[in-house]
DNA sequence: GAGTTTGAAACT
DNA sequence: CAGTTTCAAACTC
């Protein structure tokens, strides 16, 4: 409807055709052939754009996508977002799609802002939940390429031109301005007010060239319109980080010159995202101006959506996942319907079963890092951590509903895209950091919340309080997570915020030179994700354990000095522990050999054996089966006994970050994946991963590729479970997640791994958390 | 809320 | 690499 409109307005030439009866026509077909297209075309394009991890497709697709974004955007777009509005123009999008859109739209906006190109906000449309599938199609539609495309229908461009029609036109005006409002600019563009620089400027004929070009590809992201709002003025507040990127998007033309600040923030993003991907991006950062490539805005946008799960699957595929993920997003397709959808067309494609992927509508991206520290954390310090990302969302990750979901490190690229959106509920997501500053205003009561309520403690979100680090190190929560300090924060002389984002991202480097795994989750849990997902073998990481063990002395591993026991994983062989108690299981190296050696020989009949600790092993091992299902994985459980030993860890290799950064600790990875692998038969796509991963992640993977049978924790986790299936850990693990964290973190971690990780970290990024979430949920 | 304990992180 | 110091979380009162 409105999408003609402006389409001719913006194009004359498109416009004129829109107009047409030919063009209603079209639009009106629009819907249904895009599904078609987008199921036929290109089972993996179309399920890429879904969910589906299609990896490879979708990688490439990106780039072509974005061609044909443009060219679609132009012609098609308009008819999307036509359709799309039409579709969904009554509606209102789902407040969850708004979240997401809202992020969808910060980025986008802020994006649009830079570029001219277009503005997000009523992308929302596509979400305009009406129809998931519809909207999928009409992705497909716009552009072959769903993936990037879905967004495009959005386009400010035609929001504007809808924006007016609408005005004079329909209802629907009535949502659209709010998505509109969203982005002052956008808003005010529409409205004829130009407030905003750019945007008149971008208004006149660019925003139909930019859009056309850029645009198109961009995404056009809806938000649910009270969402957006909310979050934009969060953003603006916060404005650090995403923060900035709002306030282009309210508007400020200045914002978008000044952009380059933000883009600082931007480029840190993308630095950390783009760290992997920065192949397809290398553009979008070009300061300010330009636009952000459409992909990083996918991704970006894409990120924080659920769709992680499929990056999971396959790495290489996380980023076709991830902006499949934005373009459902950006679609709107309430995280629910995508998911299922998803999920079908996954299971059917390539997925691998990352149910995950399908519950989670968002993922936390920034998983990686320290997701365990702060997820993992038994109270569900949850924090989504993604590395800097963190930042750049929280005025999105605010936006949603009282800001529940911060999705802290969207942006950060160690999450590569692998943001983590925490829902408030657990954290308060306060965790995330995002905000800031200023969204410490706004959010204060979250903050409390947080505090306060998260968590069982109340802790759970609680978040740093220090005072000489500046919240530059490890030692800060918040920086180890990945994530910008907040309210909640107590920290003083902090640096760890948007506004510092070179520092915080040059002193992350620091600390990953130094340490590679640095901000690696300290804790693995590999159960979680893989199995259950029964997604990435690879990726997940089987069993969780120990980034490297703890060496605890005097509170004999049952306290949450003893980072096995918070992060709710047995001690490992790596462990130098003394006096250790870990009831989630322990291992003595001793032990661990013995095991090794009896894995080696039982693996080969069951995969595995568990063990654990003297005393539990005698308990677990009846137990494994029924308890392991049974058990949630949280660490408070007896389960301990139950849980499994990882087979091959066995020994004690250390964990060193060392062998872990270098990457080269496989050999005994190697071997145990090789154990692992003949568990599972299967995968042995895993051993590569060992190699390339550090022992803890070896381990993880081993794990998963085996089984998900392996537990969160390594240790517990034996490979023989692989018969059983899951692990005590997971199931554990995935209970206390599920509260915390409602949507699946999205695989982000894998793609994301960011800044800080590395391949390696990659893995690590895949937050056990998160997958253990997710499978979590998904068992259940 | 203040003080102590604890163990990781950082430093040498 | 090992030992020491620093730091902040965890814990206790």
């Amino acid at each position: 409807m409105d999408t003609p409109d402006r389409a001719a307005a913006q194009q004359p030439p498109a416009s004129r055709a829109e107009d047409s009866p030919v063009f209603s026509f079209i639009n009106n077909l629009s819907p249904i052939e895009p599904l078609k297209s987008a199921y036929n075309a290109n089972s993996l394009q179309g399920y890429q754009s879904i969910n589906i991890t299609s990896i490879s497709s979708i990688f490439t697709s990106p780039h072509d996508n974005v061609h044909k974004e443009t060219r679609l955007a132009k012609s098609s777009l308009g008819e999307i977002s036509e359709s799309e509005a039409s579709a969904g123009g009554s509606k209102t999008n789902k407040p969850a799609r708004s979240s997401n859109a809202v992020r969808l739209f910060a980025c986008t906006s802020t994006i649009t802002q830079e570029t001219h190109t277009v503005t997000c906000s009523d992308v929302a449309d596509p979400p305009t939940g009406p129809c998931d599938l519809a909207q999928p199609a009409q992705f497909d539609n716009g552009s072959p390429d769903h993936n990037t495309t879905p967004c495009h229908g959005v386009r400010s461009d035609l929001k504007q031109d809808k924006c007016r029609k609408l005005d004079a036109v329909q209802a629907v005006k009535n949502t659209v301005e709010k998505r509109k409002c969203l982005f002052s600019t956008e808003i005010q563009l529409l409205d004829g007010g130009q407030p905003v620089n750019d945007s008149d400027d971008v208004l006149g004929c660019e925003w139909s060239d930019l859009i056309s070009t850029t645009s198109g590809e961009l995404l056009a992201f809806d938000s649910t319109m009270d969402d957006h709002h909310r979050g934009m003025h969060l953003a603006a507040k916060n404005a650090e980080s995403c923060g900035y990127l709002l306030s282009k998007l309210t508007g400020d033309s200045e914002i978008s010159g000044r952009a380059h600040p933000s883009a600082s923030g931007q480029v840190y993003y993308q630095e950390l995202v783009m760290g992997e991907d920065q192949t397809e991006n290398p553009q979008i950062f070009q300061v300010g101006q330009q636009t952000i490539s459409t992909e990083e805005i996918q991704d970006n946008i894409y990120e924080p959506n659920g769709c992680i799960p499929l990056d999971y699957k396959v790495e290489s595929q996380q980023r076709g996942i991830r902006r499949r993920c934005l373009v459902f997003e950006a679609a709107g397709f309430s995280n629910t319907v995508v998911q299922k959808e998803t999920v079908e067309s996954l299971s059917v494609s390539t997925c691998k079963g990352k149910s995950h992927v399908q519950t989670q509508p968002r993922g936390l991206r920034g998983i990686g890092l320290h997701l365990n520290a702060l997820a993992l954390t038994p109270k569900g310090k949850m924090a989504s951590q993604d590395h800097m990302a963190s930042g750049l969302r929280p005025s999105l990750a605010e936006k949603d509903v009282h800001g529940k979901f911060l999705s802290a490190g969207e942006n950060f690229p160690n999450s590569g895209g692998e943001l983590l959106e925490f829902p408030m509920d657990d954290c308060s997501a306060g965790g995330f950091p995002v905000n800031d500053h200023v969204s410490s205003q706004s959010v204060s009561p979250q903050k409390k919340r947080r505090k306060t309520d998260n968590g069982d403690d109340g802790e759970a979100c609680k978040r740093c309080s220090c005072k000489k680090s500046k919240c530059l190190k490890l030692y800060c929560e918040c920086f180890a997570a990945g994530v910008y300090c907040s309210e909640p924060c107590s920290c003083q002389g902090c640096l760890n915020k948007p506004i510092h984002e070179e520092i915080v991202l040059s002193t992350r480097k620091q600390i990953e030179f130094r340490n590679p795994l640095a901000f690696a989750p300290k804790v693995i849990r590999m159960s979680d994700a893989g199995p259950e997902t029964g997604e990435d073998p690879n990726s997940t990481p089987a069993s969780a354990r120990h980034k490297r063990g703890c060496n605890c002395k005097k509170s004999s591993c049952l306290k949450k000095y003893c980072e096995c026991y918070q992060g709710g994983v047995g001690c490992s062989s790596n462990c130098r522990c003394e006096s250790c108690k870990n009831t989630f299981g322990r291992r003595d190296a001793d032990s661990e050999l013995i095991e090794e050696i009896k894995q080696e020989g039982e693996q080969t009949e069951n995969c595995g054996k568990e063990k654990e600790n003297d005393q539990q092993k005698a308990n677990v091992q009846n137990e494994d089966h029924p308890l392991l299902d049974l058990v949630p994985i949280t660490p408070p459980f007896d389960l301990s006994s139950s849980l499994l030993k990882l087979p091959n860890f066995s020994s004690a290799k250390p964990p060193r970050p060392s062998k872990a950064r270098s990457g080269n600790s496989r050999s005994s990875a190697s071997k145990a994946t090789a154990t692992l692998q003949s568990c599972k038969s299967s995968k042995v796509a895993g051993s590569a991963i060992d190699e390339g991963m550090p022992d803890i992640l070896k381990e993880a993977d081993s794990p998963n590729n085996c089984v998900k049978t392996t537990s969160p924790n390594g240790k517990r986790v034996s490979p023989p479970h692989n018969a059983l299936s899951i692990s005590p850990n997971r199931k554990g693990g995935r209970k206390l997640i599920l509260k915390s964290i409602p949507s699946f973190p999205s695989l982000m971690g894998e793609s994301n791994s960011g800044s800080a990780m590395n391949d390696t970290d990659n893995t690590f990024n895949v937050s056990p958390l998160v997958l253990g979430k997710h499978c979590f949920c998904l068992c259940r």
